[in-house]
DNA sequence: TCAGTAATCTGCAACTCGTGCAGACAAACA
DNA sequence: TGTTTGTCTGCACGAGTTGCAGATTACTGA
């Protein structure tokens, strides 16, 4: 994703105008690589512009989607994801905590891909599941345990 | 996914019963390659036993995921979809009539991955995006038609 | 064979995530 | 400034899926 200025210039190149609602998601977008939901978005929006709506930041985000400035990631189940990294890359999920990071496979475009049988594929988008470190620290508490008596 | 005999058995084993809407289900799911979504499991099978309901169709398929007999596969957006193929495959999708298919992948465990820095991955999976054969030859391409089982 | 029981089915409400819509509002521009 | 658009907000609505409760049915054991 370009800069908060430069998707000014690019928004207004459209005929679409620049707002303070679109600046503050600029902002929030731009560097961020916790691929946030929409719903995370407005949360922290809401804090620096009281009274900014949901609907909003989803027509955002489409604005920015279809301008592919962002993409839209989807990892299977929950809301959509929205990722300012435009690089050729993928993501790995924690099934756990649902956190997505950015990894680089290398080869992914020469992958041998048998029964494609004419269909004209694109790069292939690749999940990886698991547990993070985080989640896999604390899955074996030495203490504080929800659930014992 | 085993043979609806093998499943009447494994049901039974784990204390769950078996009814005919169980069994219609595992016979349309039974060598089915179209990973078809709940509904279209259910139009499909109203016509042999009208009066099935959705929520029936739903709680099966859940069963079944539950048990491992099955997969539920998500491919971006849309509804579910259920793939009683459980071997290591992945899959290709036509964005134009929403058809996904079975290819396999050779050596993509072999993948080399930078970013992982820790996280516990498990092996990964692989959506290919692109047209169908028959959208890309159709001037009037069906758009996510209803002709999935 | 036939109750007793426990699992299941169905119908509907509710829930999550996202979009359509209409009227108030504000950015761009002369 | 005033006019012209595009935009924002709030709400209703839609798709997909799950929660729930009462009626129903499959299994069990006498
Ligand atoms: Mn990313
Ligand atoms: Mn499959
Ligand atoms: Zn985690
Ligand atoms: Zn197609």
């Amino acid at each position: 994703m370009r800069s908060p200025d430069q998707l000014t210039d690019a928004f207004r190149a459209r005929g679409l105008k620049m707002t303070p609602q679109r600046q503050l998601l600029f902002r929030l977008l731009h560097g961020n690589d916790t691929h946030p939901t929409a719903e995370s978005l407005f949360e922290r929006a809401s804090h620096e512009m009281p009274g900014i709506s949901l609907r909003t930041v989803y027509q955002t985000m489409n604005d920015l989607v279809a301008m592919g400035e962002i993409e839209q990631v989807s990892v299977g189940g929950g809301p959509a994801r929205f990722d300012p990294n435009t690089d050729d890359h993928h993501h790995v999920v924690c099934d756990t905590c649902g956190t997505v990071r950015d990894v680089y496979v290398s080869g992914a475009d020469q992958l041998a891909i048998d029964g494609l049988d004419g269909f004209d594929a694109v790069a292939p988008a690749i999940v990886f599941h698991g547990e993070c470190t985080q989640c896999a620290s604390s899955s074996n508490p030495p203490h504080h345990s929800t659930k014992e008596n």
